[in-house]
DNA sequence: ACTTCCCTTGACGCCGGTGTCAACGTTTAC
DNA sequence: GTAAACGTTGACACCGGCGTCAAGGGAAGT
């Protein structure tokens, strides 16, 4: 299939997808007159891509998944390297969450000086 | 005082005293050779700036508390728009520890079926 | 042949606060 | 007098994923 009919499978642009072959995460054979020609594989690479992406991976943090679908895997968490990386996504939002509950102490106390009468929610 | 000293006394680049004062934050008197010329409120107004900037507010969030400040009151935080700003600011912190903590458990849930016997700590 | 849609590459814009450099004037200390 | 340190404005860079436009070639139906 060409770029446009993956685009609207996978839900994601075509420009989203030429950014993925540019970052080395999908290859298209070309056809003779230059057009990207996709398989179904790369419409699992391109739904495992968008899965990680909207659960807040970065686009690199998607690599190990699909190098782990390209090597068979039925899913592209199934490798050691996927593993490490979704153990450490989750100290990253660990982290980001007890900065958040930080600043929220924070601002919720800023807020009790400067209006000892305002009721703070949570 | 010059533009270099208050950034000494308050932290900030003058870099970013310069930026602050394109924003409408700061208003600088000028020497009669251009030097920006500071007083003792402005160290004032500008450490209020880097406190709220720290725990998270975008510079358009701290105008408020400027203003508070100028208008005579001992804290930025003692004025009605300013309460409006924390109390907001407090729901969008709210929103995001909600946001990360769905993702937390839409990752911990793609690990354990990857991997059903990797211990998720949290 | 003409229209219309799809494809190609390349490049700029965004967001926000700041680093950094250029190119130049001022002040200060020796 | 001169060097060092400080000031001025203006502009580009960053980060990351993508929107969007430009300028062109290919495909396909009437």
């Amino acid at each position: 299939m060409r770029i446009g009919e993956l685009a609207e499978r996978t839900g994601a642009s075509t420009r989203s997808l030429r950014y993925y072959e540019q970052h080395g995460l999908l290859q298209a054979r070309r056809d003779p007159n230059g057009y990207r020609q996709y398989t179904e594989e790369d419409v699992r690479l391109v739904t495992e891509i968008r899965a990680l992406l909207a659960v807040g991976f970065s686009l690199e943090d998607t690599r190990p998944f699909v190098d782990c679908l390209r090597r068979g895997h039925s899913t592209g968490g199934s490798c050691a390297e996927s593993v490490e990386v979704y153990q450490r996504k989750l100290d990253e939002i660990d982290a980001e969450i007890r900065v958040l509950l930080g600043r929220r102490a924070e601002v919720a106390a800023q807020l009790a000086e400067s209006c000892p009468g305002c009721f703070v929610r949570g």
